[in-house]
DNA sequence: CGACTTGCAGG
DNA sequence: ATCGCCA
DNA sequence: TGGCGATACTGCAAGTCG
């Protein structure tokens, strides 16, 4: 409760929150915003302090101990938070220098490699035996008692806020990093490349014949601490290594559970949780209403913190626990949940969760949380992984000393073949027991790429404009494909004979496509056999013979279609080849795979085809191209490297191989809107205490109304979510207006009145089951919003009435090519 | 059984 | 999807 | 430049609820 009134407070909800207590009197709201910024009170730096220092398995204890001293805080400026603590960090890593720092010349990776020397002792170890699990308790029992009167929560929120205050320094702090990491030559000292000492003992002490729960988030922990990502992965490294040598047969869940999953992708299988089952599961757990929990978590923008806080309280009476949680059993109930289906089963689910987290000790549930969330957010994700896998096998099946430069080669490769290797079998379920049995040596010998087993897709670099594909295929031979506007799919043929068809993200859709099959079977030539094909199935009007747009093809059934019931057709259109006739092509260059692409399929006219390319040389061929693309109904123009090395196929990669010109970089196609800001979002994660996105609308003149369009997330720098923060405090109202319409669906967690106006960029627009814009003009009752919206600036010169109007909006749809001719949507008029 | 809600998939 | 930030 | 994490809209699928 007081957390949400903090929130409110914090975003300065001057109408409605204002009223609760003002006891947080030193929050922002309007004194703070503009004189703080220069030399920002003193009392962040030392609240700072101690967390920083400690590691942060302490955090609990220093967390109290700020939250204490100064519980009033200072919510200023947060966003910097998190941020700042880890470069503090950094800085006290930094001091001890001489350890690596021979190796100097070559790559900082050789450091990581080494054994980590003693001299790291850190002013940060010792504390660490704090963390141990039973050390919670009279951590919590501290917070109990000296905070009687207050919610936990809004400790933490207090903290929270602290953290996000500047450490002093405002502005100044940026251009010095920079001095700092680019200015002054060399790379940062290896030292802080390695895992501390201290990290590596406890994980020698905490992985045993087993791997408790406590371990593998005592390592996220010291991964979140810091944004060095060699060190993150040396520490990944030595976690794993001290794995494989005591428990081997946890690394598989350990893996999945470092990359939050729970099978490779094309299985399916998936949690089935998001966040109100969440709420509702921290809500029972805690006795706590659903309402607070939901209202703690707009404030902390981390379900994951407010079930560690919010169980803290309860805790302290049932304390005794003995069971602690092992990696292996959080990992199967993981799996239970997301296998659990049918009648009930959310209960069931939340009942698991609940189990889970009564026994939950530290920061258990915080990561518990995050992982049912899907979203670890520590800065450790699968690529890190895999390069931590590589160097943990290649460290533990070393023996002999190398010298350093030769290990840093070994590693380096090492990390390039699992992750080669894993881009053309993407499953831990086939790798890691090779890893396991071979070594990373062997590997390639066991894992490669299989048909019915999709590769990760190569992928493309946008692109602002002509020139600049020119600048970047200068000497080469390249081309330009139609980019289509489909679905991606990656269409297997095994030996055996059964077809599959897998996404861009590896699902399996080959249940959604059984029409698909039969056109495969018409597109053969005699003697193609096995293969795997990289097409975009787009929906087709087969009366008209053309292509429709991705929203049709989005409605199109997904589980036990029956090609007899099918309503939308697809074409689909083939530009890639990956493997013919048990024969890998990903090395062959493009020119090459087209070539046995063409001749191993042929055109089924709006069944089957090959996407539209052209060898290109000059920017007006190019031009004219897009053009033609864009009229086409098409999004643009893929662009790509033709021969030698740079045109084979690069799973995963998004290379500068491949470029993507889409039509909305290009002025005059692309839809720009000026758009009025109408409310707004507490952000998450990295953006608690600033606004994480807003409610967007347009201007009806006709009955002076605004119209919700959209919102927005994205585009926006950080200092211009702090700007945006800052500005619109001034423009928060405490109802929404009478003339804003809006669904409920939408509804911001602050509202504004009628002021600022932004520029915003957009690829389409699309009819929509939630937004107000322009209804009754396209859509009797449909409105429009729409696609991919991005933030392009403010524009402070224009009004609010200004904004663009609901019958530009309605022009601006009507006049996608693609809707001109007629579409299913239109009911009337 | 229909309306609503939630999660997941796509781009 | 898009975008920005960081090493 | 790669890796990561923040956010957008829409529709189906599968669940809940009255």
């Amino acid at each position: 409760m007081a957390t949400q009134k903090s929130l409110m407070g914090f975003f300065g909800a001057a109408g409605s929150a204002a009223k609760s207590k003002p006891k947080r009197s030193p929050k922002p709201p309007t004194l703070d915003d503009q004189p703080k910024k220069s030399e920002e009170v003193p009392v962040p730096t030392v609240e700072d302090k101690p967390m920083e220092c400690d590691p942060s398995t302490t955090a609990n204890g220093s967390e109290n101990t700020e939250s204490l001293s100064e519980p009033v805080s200072d919510r200023s400026s947060p966003v910097k938070k998190k941020r700042r603590l880890r470069r503090r960090r950094k800085a006290i890593s930094t001091s001890d220098e001489e350890t690596e720092v021979a190796i100097g010349p070559t790559s900082p990776k050789d450091a990581a490699v080494q054994e980590p020397a003693t001299n790291l002792a850190a002013p940060d170890s010792k504390q660490d035996s704090a963390v141990g699990s039973d050390a919670s308790l009279p951590i919590q029992d501290s917070l109990e008692n000296t905070l009687p009167a207050k919610d936990p929560l809004s400790v933490a929120v207090a903290e929270k806020q602290a953290k996000a205050a500047k450490p002093s320094t405002g502005k100044t702090i940026k251009p010095r990093n920079k001095a700092q990491s680019t200015g002054s030559g060399k790379k940062p000292t290896n030292a802080n490349l390695l895992a501390p000492p201290e990290v590596v003992e406890r994980f020698a002490e905490m992985i045993q014949t087993d791997v408790s729960y406590a371990a593998l988030c005592y390592m996220f922990e010291q991964v979140e601490a810091t944004t060095k990502r060699l060190l993150i992965a040396d520490i990944l490294t030595h976690f794993f290594r001290r794995v494989i040598a005591k428990a081997p047969q946890e690394l598989l869940p350990l893996v999945y559970l470092c990359i939050n999953r729970l099978s490779p992708q094309y299985e399916g299988i998936e949690l089935g949780v998001g966040e109100s089952l969440l709420i509702k599961a921290v809500a029972e757990a805690t006795g706590r209403g659903a309402a607070k929990v939901k209202a703690d978590v707009v404030a902390l923008g981390d379900i994951g913190l407010v079930a560690k806080e919010s169980r803290s309280t309860q805790r302290t009476m049932t304390m005794f626990k003995t069971r602690q949680l092992k990696v292996a059993q959080v990992f199967q109930t993981l799996k239970q949940i997301a296998t659990t289906s049918g009648h009930a089963s959310m209960s069931h689910k939340v009942g698991k969760i609940k189990g889970m987290l009564a026994t939950c000790q530290g920061n258990e549930a915080k990561y518990l949380m995050r992982s049912l969330e899907g979203k670890l957010r520590i800065g450790l994700a699968e690529q890190t992984v895999l390069v931590a896998l590589a160097h943990a096998f290649v460290l533990h099946h070393q023996t002999e000393k190398l010298d350093v430069e030769t290990l840093a080669e070994t590693l380096q490769e090492a990390a390039a073949t699992v992750k080669s290797v894993y881009n053309e079998l993407p499953s831990y379920d086939v790798m890691i027991p090779a890893l396991l049995e071979h070594g990373v040596d062997k590997l390639s010998e066991f894992c490669k790429l299989t048909p019915g087993i999709p590769v990760k897709p190569m992928l493309a670099h946008p692109t602002k404009s002509i020139s600049e594909v020119l600048d970047r295929f200068e000497n080469h031979t390249f081309t330009c494909e139609y980019k289509y506007d489909g679905e991606r799919a990656q269409i297997h043929r095994l030996e055996d004979g059964r077809t599959l068809i897998f996404s861009r993200n590896s699902e399996n859709m080959t249940a959604k496509y059984p029409d698909v099959m039969d056109k495969m079977n018409r597109a053969l030539v005699a003697g193609t056999g096995s293969f795997i094909l990289d097409c975009e199935a787009v929906a087709w009007d087969r009366a008209q013979r053309k292509i429709l747009p991705f929203q049709i093809l989005s409605t199109r059934k997904r589980k036990d279609v029956k090609e007899s019931e099918i309503t939308v057709q697809v074409c689909v259109f083939a530009f890639d080849l990956l493997y013919l006739n048990g024969r890998s092509l990903l090395r062959v260059p493009l020119a090459e795979r087209r070539k046995l692409l063409a001749e191993s399929f042929r055109c089924v006219d709006g069944d089957f085809q090959f996407a539209k390319s052209q060898v290109i040389t000059d920017v007006e061929e190019i031009q004219t191209f897009l053009d033609e693309s864009v009229e086409d109904n098409c999004e643009g123009l893929m662009v790509k490297t033709l021969d030698g090395d740079e045109a084979s196929y690069e799973p995963s990669r998004r290379s500068r191989n491949w470029l993507k010109v889409k039509k909305d970089y290009i002025s005059g196609i692309g839809d720009t809107l000026d758009l009025m800001v109408m409310g707004a979002y507490a952000g998450r994660g990295k953006r608690t205490g600033v606004y994480g996105g807003f409610l967007l609308s347009c201007y009806n003149p006709d009955n002076e109304h605004y119209e919700a369009i959209c919102k927005i997330g994205t585009g926006f720098t950080e200092a211009d979510l702090e700007s945006h923060r800052d500005i619109l405090r001034e423009s928060i109202i405490s109802q929404p207006r009478s003339y804003y319409n809006f669904g409920d669906s939408v509804k911001p967690d602050v509202w504004f009145e009628p002021r600022m106006v932004w520029e915003i960029r957009a690829a389409d627009l699309s009819i929509s089951p939630v937004y107000q814009a322009a209804v009754g003009k396209v859509d009797s009752y449909k409105g429009i919003s729409l696609r991919f919206p991005r933030f392009v600036r403010i524009r402070d010169d224009k009004g609010p009435e200004d904004a663009t109007t609901s019958d530009q909006i309605a022009d601006m749809y009507q006049s996608q090519k693609i809707n001109s001719v007629d579409h299913p949507q239109s009911d009337d008029n």
